[in-house]
DNA sequence: TGCCCGCGGGG
DNA sequence: GTGTACGCGGGCA
């Protein structure tokens, strides 16, 4: 009998001699990597019988053979369980092997006696880790016996497994990948045609460029090989050796890793990389995943997209973008279109710069995993499964498979998922949100900012918002009209739910205590985020169709309650003196009614009034804003305005500053003026400024660079019904022998002439600086950007700018 | 206003 | 794999 303590790290199971078992892949604490294997597992799920029937003895006759497996109830035990949180009496069925779930419940359901079926969809690994209460990436212990299995990695037999405390697995073994592939000039990918070229790896420590054209280098890291085919084995060869715990990379799941799947079937050579030699597995359509057994592949695009976009400047994730942000540095400068013709023939410096380029690529996707991993690692401690599961699953899944581990703790069974007709029925629930003030356009100076800490889930929480909990007939809990209906929630037990919500308001109210304290380790700073992160996201889900928890009613009463707390911070400011500049669902903008007020003390006021975990908070003043109006009309635009913080930054929200067809100075136009405006509050500057930009555009002052737009072929061109500007573009670049198609990108700019735009589309390097037509960049880019920020001064631009009024223009200034 | 389509990331 | 689970924004009617 041996003793292993281990970090679970993947996970799969198996059917043996007709018995399932599970397989826990993962590394000992002295550093070794292990498989438990754990035999002690029982597939079942939960029936709840017709009022009064017991179909147990109709459950044990159940069995069906198909394709020579044999499906079969074992065992039957009556189980007092809650349901939606109220008591109900249920029979846990157990069957042979996990398959025999899914193939036996439509007729168990089908049973005249049998009310429904639960928790026949759970996945056999899910199930594992909740019931056995096994968290992924936390220390774990087993006791057994070595056996010999056919793996990669020395087995254990498990006699017991359990977890051994909270003891995180901080520093497992990252091996980052990325690929550098053949393609003719632009072209979309096509990975059965085009070989890949290079395949780079970065790790502690390691860094190695495979490929297979000798060229002349200097850099140790280029390994040549004879072939394709060569590169792929060695490539193998190189994770068997580097032992990973994760491999990484940047959208592996959507070309890497698919890409090395197609090539390696193409050569014919087996992608057996798991650690049970089970091949890289690449499923789904579109939004496809690859998986390697026994090692934990992790998408670092993936993670970044889910837990960091929010918080970022950029709102475009290319690495290069993203590594620029999150790290400080960029790809390596090269073209990544001359890769093909220097690989024809075999220039030597630009492969060089290749392999430089594929290795830069390896060494960012390394560094932004060691930076991003900890706010992974502590979803999958949260929640509880597996960091590959974590790493795909949406906000939704995340918190479904955390309300699904307490629903185990808690004796819940859980309800099942919508079936199509229900889940169309949901889609076509409508739900009143926030409220929204509609601001008065207009330059605000001093604009105090007043948010409600987490307002959903504090309303979810004090109000005890939960499935079961709604218009008890025990007691006089407060009130709150909807357009669905009043509703009020127990007050004297506690929902399951709205009881989930809490703990995680609580355990987060706790670890910020201790970070305020000085501590800083990151994981700490990443679970508090996490839990933030999972409350905000319940009360979406308890309107998302696809949820099992869905319930209308309960996500109709917390954003009735929400615009009901804003509103009375409205009121209760506006008799205070304070003026109202805007509010949206959870924040109020206000300017004070003098000077010398506190907006502190204004929001420690309205603390005192508030139940449960509601609280206000003081978000801080705002030396200027600007708030502009609807298109057209003198109506109040919402959720569009710009922020100055007392750094001097700009926060604009809502502007369309950032969508990639509009030209560079379109976009830095947009942006000056706001900063003029909110930084020397003077209209006149901000069009004097603007006026510039005009003049030098109508000279050709600004470089090519200004006026090019940017944007991408979707299609094949035949497939274009109607030819828009960038669809002329791709065709000159037809025309000129290059190769375009759905994912080129395409750059042009609009030169001077008469006609539709689209005829008078150039390519940049075609195009002269003199060439470019100030009109079209005028009125199409510039002017439409500044519009309604100028109407709230009661300037109109297009008055001042169009050549009938030079007049005015000239009376103005 | 609502529906459909196609992108995103990658070379 | 106890499957068949994206989500948003642009373009168009």
């Amino acid at each position: 009998m041996v003793t292993v303590q281990f970090y679970p790290v993947d996970a799969t199971y198996q059917v043996v001699n007709g018995k399932p078992q599970v397989y826990l892949f993962g590394r000992t604490v002295s550093g070794e990597q292990v498989c438990v294997i754990d035999p002690a597992v029982e597939p079942y799920f939960y029936v709840i019988p017709k009022n009064g029937e017991d179909p147990t003895n109709d459950l044990l006759k159940m069995r069906k053979e198909e394709r020579g497996e044999h499906y079969r109830i074992v065992r039957v035990e009556p189980v007092q369980k809650k349901y939606l949180e109220q008591p109900v009496h249920a029979l846990k069925v157990f069957t042979n092997i996990p398959q025999a779930v899914a193939e036996l419940k439509d007729d168990v359901r089908a049973l005249p006696s049998v009310q429904s079926t639960h928790e026949a969809d759970i996945l056999f690994v899910r199930r594992y880790f909740i019931d056995k209460g096994i968290t992924p990436f936390t220390l774990v212990t087993a006791e057994g016996e070595p056996v010999a299995e056919q793996l990669r990695v020395p087995a254990i037999r498990a006699k017991k497994i359990e977890q051994a405390g909270e003891d995180t697995f901080a520093k497992p073994k990252v091996l980052a990948l990325d690929i550098e592939t053949y393609n003719p000039a632009g072209k979309h990918v096509v990975a059965e045609q085009h070989p890949i070229l290079m395949i780079a790896l970065a790790g502690d420590d390691f860094k190695k460029v495979l490929t297979w054209k000798r060229f002349e280098t200097a850099e140790p890291y280029v390994e040549f090989l004879p072939s394709e085919a060569d590169v792929l084995d060695r490539f193998k060869e190189l994770i068997a050796e580097y032992r990973p715990d994760i491999i990484t990379g940047y959208y592996s799941d959507g070309f890497d890793l698919p890409y090395i799947r197609v090539r390696a079937t193409k050569n014919r050579i087996p992608l057996d990389i798991g650690l049970d030699y089970s091949e890289l597995r690449v499923t789904g359509r579109g939004n496809t995943k690859a998986q390697v057994t026994g090692i934990a592949h992790v998408d670092v695009l993936r993670v970044i997209r889910k837990f960091f976009a929010k918080t970022m400047e950029t709102d475009i994730f290319t690495l290069d973008a993203v590594a620029g942000e999150l790290l400080g540095k960029g790809k390596h400068p090269v073209d990544i279109n001359k890769l093909a013709g220097a690989w024809d023939q075999n220039d030597a410096a630009l492969l060089n710069e290749f392999a430089a380029y594929n290795l830069q690529d390896a060494l960012l996707t390394y560094e932004l995993a060691q930076l991003v991993l900890p706010n992974l690692i502590e979803f999958v401690k949260i929640v509880g499964q597996l960091p590959f599961d974590i790493n795909r699953m949406g906000f939704s899944q995340l918190v479904e498979w955390y309300a699904m581990r307490q629903a185990f703790a808690l004796n819940e069974i859980a309800p099942n998922k919508p079936g199509y007709q229900a889940q169309m029925r949901r889609r076509s629930d409508r739900l009143k949100g926030g409220l929204v003030y509609e601001p008065k356009p207009g330059l605000y100076t001093d604009v105090a900012v007043c948010d409600f800490r987490s307002l959903y889930p504090s309303i979810i929480a004090s109000h005890n918002v939960s499935p079961g909990m709604r218009n008890c007939t025990c007691c006089d809990a407060p009130q709150i009209h909807t357009d669905r209906g009043t509703f009020w929630f127990c007050q004297k037990r506690k929902g399951f739910v709205s009881g989930i919500i809490e703990d995680l308001i609580t355990r987060r109210a706790r670890i910020k205590d201790i970070l305020k304290k000085g501590n800083t380790d990151p994981l700490l700073l990443a679970r508090s985020q996490a839990l933030k992160d999972l409350a905000n996201s319940f009360y979406g889900y308890l309107g998302f169709a696809m949820a099992r928890w869905y319930t209308i009613e309960c996500a109709e009463s917390t954003t009735a309650w929400g615009r009901q707390y804003i509103l009375d911070v409205i009121e209760r400011a506006r008799k205070e003196g304070h003026h109202i500049v805007y509010s949206d669902t959870d924040s109020v903008f206000l300017t004070l009614a003098d000077q010398s007020t506190d907006a502190r003390a204004f929001v420690e006021r309205v603390n005192r009034d508030l139940p449960g975990l509601m609280e206000l908070d003081f978000e801080g003043y705002y030396p200027a804003g600007i708030f502009v109006s609807v298109k057209a009309s003198e109506a109040g635009a919402k959720k569009k305005y710009a922020l100055l913080n007392p750094k001097g930054q700009l926060k604009i929200v809502g502007f369309e500053t950032v969508r990639r067809n509009w030209s560079p100075i379109a976009k830095d136009t947009q942006r000056k003026v706001l900063e003029i405006l909110l930084t020397e509050r003077k209209p006149e500057h901000a069009l004097t400024f603007l006026k510039s930009i005009i003049d030098d555009l109508k000279q050709n002052k600004f470089p090519l660079a200004a006026v090019i737009i940017h944007t991408q072929l979707s299609k094949e061109l035949s497939e274009y019904e109607n030819t828009g500007p960038h669809v002329a573009a791709a065709q000159r670049m037809q025309e000129l022998g290059q190769t375009v198609g759905p994912g080129t990108q395409i750059r042009y700019v609009v030169t001077k002439g008469k006609g539709r735009i689209r005829d008078k589309v150039k390519l940049p390097e075609e195009a002269n600086q003199d060439e470019y037509d100030p009109d079209y960049y005028i009125y199409n880019q510039i002017l439409p950007g500044v519009e309604r920020i100028f109407d709230v001064f009661g300037i109109n631009v297009n008055d001042y700018f169009t050549e009938k009024a030079q007049s005015n223009l000239s009376k103005f200034f």
